[in-house]
Parts: structure tokens; sequence; C-alpha cells
DNA sequence: GATGAATGAGGCTTCATTCAT
DNA sequence: CATGAATGAAGCCTCATTCAT
């Protein structure tokens, strides 16, 4: 049994030293080294940095968006799904503080702009729950009448700036707190029964 | 009457650049051709890039806390002055989306890494505004109970997406929209009096 | 019956690459892939790419001075012969047109330059051939009075600089013009018998 | 007055490295030692290796045409400005073996393939005044009937060779030589007077 | 103060060669 | 014998910073 496969290794490695350092701050010969392989390695599985860079965010990608859909309350009610979709990415980040720092360097950086609207949810995938979550909302009149961008952003935005918060212990981000925050988001969105 | 203060040239410079290219993607040289001086004139006026960065930052953050202070409603409701500070934020980000872009880059670097806590509004001009703002909020029961970490994010957090989104072209940012989007945030913050 | 060397195919490969890229341009591993044989494994027949190279040479050399020796008209009189062998080359290496690359950049490369004299036609075998008519030719006074560098030059120089033009299908060498330029380069050593 | 103008010296070293080891065998690095700078200076005049071997290239063949221009007897017979054309190359070379050892080089590599027709006498000038030359004798019927292709490579195939030898010292080139030699080109061209 | 040529450390990448399988 | 993953030295180039003018 192999415990260490070179271009796992590479990938770990190179995800600890950019989200501690930055892009910038992680030459190719740290990689190597903390992943204890020699500088040429890298290039047998990734043909550049920049291809190792994207090649990461796409594995880290897949497994966010692999969680998400995991326990996916498919046939509960609208608000339902909203909250845990929510809930489960804070709860996903905060487990792997890592992977948020990385997606979020990765979004402000020359690599992540072409990647636009399809951000941190951006594989089809969960991407696309959650847009039938705001059309059906939308429909049936239970969320407010929103371009979806301007849902995606109130519904998310808040917990990026969060985790931030969290990971850099500003606050603690626990079950009750969670859960009282993911309702917050969804009063942001959902319609005012004025009625 | 200096029409050209070199210093103030080459902030606009740096400014123009780096939110174009990146902090490395914004040679030295380049920024003083940009800016109409020689390489090495930059130096009289910033220590090193990081110190000509690290300015940069500070003066951004100047302008916008200026902005927001400027017409904020002291004598008025709580509600009112909220939806004014985000509003007056969005708009002056949006007249100014090289700031705004800067500021993002410059949060998602190492250096932006020093300055947790302190961030879009770190100075403590606006943040004291706004942390009076919750203060009296909660106390009032106006507003619900939360961390102001928490409260802080429930009201930027959307904003920081929806602006990326906007300079994209993704979404158009207008009056109307604003309005009811500075009143999504209001709703994601204030108490709901169920009781 | 042995249809792959592997050796064999190894030169070929080497070939090959070597004349479409140059030397830097033909990696060892490219060079095995082209063989369908593991990097590994060329150093089992050569010891190093340096080696591979020199190697290379000889046994194109070989090849070349063979193609001279065939059907050579030992027993016919000078002129006769001279004609032949200016002939036989061109022929040869316009028929093999990948040797005549490869020499040309061996002999131009710092591997060539310890080959001095023995150039393309190093090989003693055919270099005394020449080197018969050659001093044949002074002492009957058909052929003037040179050094037997010069008069090498003379018959070769051109051929080779027409190879050029012709693998590069600037000039179109058919067998009318093939005489006509061996009798030409016959002009330039024969001696003009005005006396 | 300032003896040492760096790109010269640049240009001097990268002369001597290269003629001397090739163009794999000459780093920057070296070429910057040589040259007395430091290795960055040589991008300062030269954007890149592959700029600094084209731009050596592009001067020497200026001096080399000027050299050619210079005492050009062009009221004088055809055969005479031939002989001189050819003499003076010849010449010319002699006194500075590292340009012809560096053109040599230059065309026999990647960079010098696609100048093709245009080889040592590449630049417009001195290549018309001997297609100027062939053309004349045509006519007059004093040169053979052959492809300009053709009468350049006899007149100048022989040369090369020559040239090798001289440099590495298999023949002495003396005045007396040359001149035969020049005539004996001159005989592998002229038309035969069988009249 | 201003200039910009010069510096040289440091980054990314290639590739000949080795060696465990 | 053959394999091909791994190595790491070495090459090209960039750019923040200095300093003589």
């Amino acid at each position: 049994m192999k415990t260490s496969d070179k271009r796992t290794d590479v990938l770990q490695a190179a995800l600890e030293l950019i989200t501690e350092r930055g892009f910038h701050g992680a030459p190719m010969a740290e990689i190597a080294k903390k992943a204890g392989v020699a500088a040429g390695t890298i290039y047998r599985y990734f043909e550049s940095k920049d291809m190792l860079i994207t090649e990461l965010h796409r594995e880290l990608e897949d497994r966010i968006v692999a969680a998400l859909r995991d326990g996916y309350p498919s046939g509960r009610p609208l608000r339902e799904r909203f909250l845990y979709l929510i809930g489960a990415l804070l709860r996903y980040l905060i487990a792997h503080p890592l992977h948020f720092r990385y997606m979020e360097q990765y979004f402000n950086s020359p690599y992540g702009i072409s990647l636009h609207r399809d951000r941190l949810l951006g594989k089809p995938g969960s991407h696309d729950i959650l847009m039938d979550i705001f059309k059906q909302g939308m429909e049936e009149r239970v969320i407010k009448e929103f371009p979806k961008a301007v849902l995606f952003s109130l519904a998310f935005g808040p917990m990026i700036s969060l985790l931030r918060d969290h990971i850099l212990g500003f606050i603690v981000l626990d079950d009750t707190l969670i859960e009282q925050i993911t309702e917050a988001c969804w009063d942001s969105i959902k319609r005012n029964n004025t009625a």
C-alpha cells in the first residue's frame, strides 16, 4: 500500500504553502521540498505552475461540490433545502479552512477572473441546485424578485466574510450560531409576507 | 497649483496597473513609466514596493471612509442610518471600481492578511459608526442578537459579491436595485418582531 | 528475422528528430518515444547522448562511403572516375536528405570540430580514393597544381551548398543538371591546357 | 571617451564564446561574465538570447557587406569584378575567422534556416552585386547557362570549405594561392570557349 | 531632487542520466 | 534486459533596488 502518491503530495504541499504565503510566495522549489520530491518531479504531474494552481482549484471544487450534494434533502421544502445548502457549505469550509483560503485567493487572482460567475459553486452541479431553488422560490413568490446574481450574493456573501473572521479567530462559529446565521441569510432573500 | 505631484502620480499609476494586472504583474519600472517618472524616483516617496502598496491601501481607505462620513444622517433613526451606510459604500465603490478592485486584491494577499478585522471599513472612523449602530440596535432589540462580526458580515458580505458581479458586467446596479438590496441586508439583521 | 533491432530504432529516431529540430531540440526522452523504447533503454546501447550522436555520425559515414565505393569505375580514366565520385555522392545525398542534414549539423557543432579534415568523406576509404585521383591527376598534369585540401574544396564545396538549396526547394537537381554541375567542378580543378 | 560600450562588449563576448563552444555551450551567464557585466544587463540591450544571436548575425553581415562594397571595381570587366568579390570575401573572412565561424554556425542552426537563400551574402547589397554579375555574364554568354543558385554554389561553395581548412591550419591561404583559387572558381562558371 | 543603467538574487522550467522494479 | 519515474544541475529571464551622474 502506497501511502504517498507523489501527485497528491505535491497538491497538498502546494495547498499549504499557497494558502500560507500566496501564489507568489510559494516557489516551485519550496513546494517540491515540502512535498518531499525533487523540483523536476512536479513537472511529471503538472505542465506548469499555472496548471498546478488550476488543477488544485479544480480538485478542491470537486470535493466541495461532492460535500454539498451529499445529504442534500432533495424532496424537502424550499426553505429547508436552502438552509441545508448554506449550512453544509459553511460547515465544510470551517472543517477545511485551507480549502477556503485557497479558493478565495484563486478567485482574486488572474487565474480566477476568467471563472467569473462560476465561483465557489461554479461546477454545474451545486450551482444548478441553488439556481433551481431560486427559480422555484420566485415562481412560488416565496423569495424576493431579484436577479439571480443578487440572490446569490445575499445568500453567500456573508459566509465568505464570516469564514475569514472565523479562521482569524475573531468569532467562533458553533452549530447554534451557524443555524442562526443561515436563517438570517434566508431572511434576506425570503419575501416579507406583507400580507 | 501643482497639477502633478509626483507622489500622487505614482499612486495613481500603481492603482491602475495593479488593479489591471495584479501586484506581481506591476513591476516598479512600469509603474514609474506610467507615472511619468524614473524608476528610482519612486523610492524617494516610498521605501519599497511593499510600502507603496500598503500606503496606497491606506489612502484609498481614507477616501472611502471620508465618503461614508460625508452626508451621514447622524440624528436620524437607526434603520435609516444603516441603509445610508450600506448604500453610500455601494455607490462609492460603483463610482470607483478601481478602488474596489484594489482593496479586494489587497485583502486577498499576504499584505492584507495582517490586517485582519480592519477590512474595507477598517479605519476606526466608519467602523465605529457601524458598531454604534449595531450596539444601539441590539440594545433597543431592533437588531438580532449576534456577535458584531456576524452582523458586519451579514451587512457587508453581499455587497462585495455584488460589486464583483457589477464590475464584471453580470448585473447592473441601478438606484432602484441598490435600494432593494440594502433593504434586503437590513432584513437579514433586523429582528423579526414576531413577538 | 529481427525487423526491429532496438539499437537501429534508436539511431533512426535520433536521425529524424535531430535533423528536424537540431541536437538540442531532440531530448533523449523524445528519441526514446519515437524509437518505441524506454528512455533508460537507450543507455544500454549508447553510453551517453554524445556517444549516440557520434555513433550515428559514424554509421552514416560508413553508408555513404560504401555507396561511393559501390560501382566505382576503378579502371577508367581520371576524369570519369572524378565525375563518378562527385555525381555518386550528390545522388546519394539527394536520395538521403536526412543523412546530409545530419552530417551538416554534426560538422557545424562542437562535436564535428574535433573531426577536422575527416569530413563528409573522412573515412580513409573514400578519402583515399579521391586523394589518389588528385595525386595521379597532378602527376599527369591533368589537374591543377594545388594542395589537396584546395582541390578537395573545389570539388566538394559547391555540392554542399547545392544540396542545401535542393533540400530547401530552391532548385531541382535533376540528372541533366547534376551532370553539368559535376563537369563544372571538373573545370575548376582541371588544368587549362592552354600551353 | 568610453572605450567600453556595454552593448559592444556583450556582442564581442558572445561572438567569442559562441564560436568557441556553440550556441548551447555559451550560457548567458558566461557571456555576461566575459563581457564584464551582470547577467541581467544583457537584457537591457537584447530582448532574449535569440535576439542577441540574431542581432550579432546582422552586425557581422553588415560589416562583411561593407567590406565587399569597399573597393569594388564597378566599372571594370566582368571577370575582374567577379574575382574581386570572391577574393575580397575570402580575405575578409581569413582576417576575421570568428566572423566566419559564427556565420557558419548561424546558418546551420534553426535561426539561419529561415534565412535560406539570403546566406553569407544575404543582404540585398552584395547579393545583388553578385546576381548582376551572373545575369550580365549569362547574357553576354561569358558564363555558363545555370540557375543562379548553381552559379552561386560554384562560386562560394569552395570558399567555405577552404576557410575551414585554413582556420584549422590544414592549409595556408596566402595571396598567391587566393588568386589561383579565385581563378579556379571562375573556371568553373565561365563558359568553355569551345569555339 | 531626479534619473535610469546596472545589478544579481531568485523564479520557472528542461532534460540527461540513474536505478528500483 | 527493459522500463520510466525520479532526480537535480543548469539554463533563461525578471525585477526590486541601488547609485553615479
